[in-house]
DNA sequence: GCAGTTCATATAGCGTTGCTATAGGTGCTA
DNA sequence: TAGCACCTATAGCAACGCTATATGAACTGC
């Protein structure tokens, strides 16, 4: 969606919001404020956009497009897991750099107001771990990741917002990033390379527990605990594979 | 802080705040609203308060102390780590309870604002992480853990406050959480290929069970046999010495 | 060329919001 | 009884999001 073809009217009173919304730090930005710095009275505001949150949501959409857009030029480094900590640390600096707008997409999302810009963006993460996964990198399902880091990248980037620009410390992001990846990349069921289905990798990761379990006691179970779960895991390890 | 002494407007209007931001699905809460219910003038409210924010901020902190009072108490497992997947899922549903409190809290957290409820609850996981430290079942330092676990708990926390009710998955906090306590934990020896210090195969194999189970729902077990036995998997996972 | 329609913008103002200037009541100490 | 804190109320301000209504411009069909 370019600015260019748009009449001036609502182009400028995009360019208005998006531009208190950059510079007003915290404070809350006013349907006046945006009117007057477009040159352009109440009503046509809401002529073009509805609403208040309308013309936010066009703002942020517009935003996050060219956010987007950045992201896949540069992705195909040919390691996905690569590219999914490029796409969190982007992720995180897009937040960083518009506080204001990325708390009006993340902070506030409430059920019936906004989860199409968090679709989005989950869709984008799972867009490249489908890549990830087609490469059996994956331990777990790319939705389910795809959902989990981008929470996770959610949690970060608002807590790095809420502190102070002096005391901010990216360590945050990059730990909490690697733990997250680190935990949805396969590389603890090392097996991953000949059989890539996801049922077979349990009955793998189960065997392993299995024979691991019978040559060292563990403590951590009473011995009743520990012979139904035997039983247990029998049942997942031989169960077929589809 | 009790609400037993105080004087009775103070405490209606608190009572007052607390219920009606419980009540009220999003929308936001006025200061009439609240003076109304609480059979009160508006400068009453100002005069103990000083803020509509300063009201919920009170409501916010009396509630946040119930729950970390409730957490406080039953947190003593002797595992710590066992006792951090309770604190996460404890914030997790103290979120979802109080969807309305819960935004305030966390979900528009500005850098003038608010770092202080943040930091009482980081301290608090930081406190019960200091154990986990103390019991060598630390790979990271207890406050760079707490931050991070505390950021991703946020983030899933307030994805699932956007979702519907109705397709809320908590698989979503379930994965999260132990992602983020198993790149804590010090477990993390195998991470650099030096598998034989620290952990022994079991775990390991235990947490590649475990990963692998959490993407592909096996449909040998129940749900309720499943979840035990994920129980079970997670004491053996976390587990300090053989 | 001109009526009809549509789109874009403006004037003025409604209802509600958070908040306060001012003042009156209440109970305590002296 | 006087004085003094404390607590509460009446009334209202400025700012907010939003809209009923109207005017101008541009295009369309005849």
């Amino acid at each position: 969606m370019s600015f260019e073809g748009q009449p001036p009217a609502k182009m400028r009173l995009l360019r208005a919001a998006a531009e208190l919304l950059a510079n007003s730090a915290g404070a809350p930005v006013s349907t006046r404020q945006i009117t007057q710095l477009a040159e352009v009275s109440a009503p046509t505001l809401y002529h073009h956009f509805g609403d208040k949150e309308g013309l936010f949501d066009a703002v942020v959409s517009a935003g996050f497009e060219e956010y987007v857009a950045g992201e896949r030029d540069f992705a195909p480094s040919g390691q996905p897991l690569v590219d999914i900590r490029r796409m969190w640390d982007n992720h995180v600096q897009f937040g960083l750099n518009q506080p204001e707008l990325y708390l009006v997409m993340f902070g506030n999302i409430r059920p019936e107001s906004r989860p199409a810009i968090v679709a989005d963006a989950e869709a984008l993460m799972e867009e490249m771990l489908n890549k990830a996964a087609a490469a059996g990198q994956l331990s777990v399902q790319p939705r389910e990741a795809a959902r989990s880091i981008l929470a996770a990248n959610v949690g970060v980037t608002l807590m790095l917002i809420a502190e102070a620009v002096v005391d901010r410390n990216l360590d945050l992001s990059t730990m909490t990033r690697d733990a997250m990846i680190y935990a949805v990349a396969s590389d603890q069921a090392e097996q991953n390379g000949n059989e890539s289905s996801g049922k077979s990798s349990v009955v793998v990761a189960a065997i392993a527990l299995n024979a691991a379990l019978q040559s060292s006691h563990s403590d951590q179970l009473s011995s009743s605990e520990l012979k139904l779960f035997l039983e247990w895991l029998h049942r997942i390890s031989t169960s077929s594979t589809t």
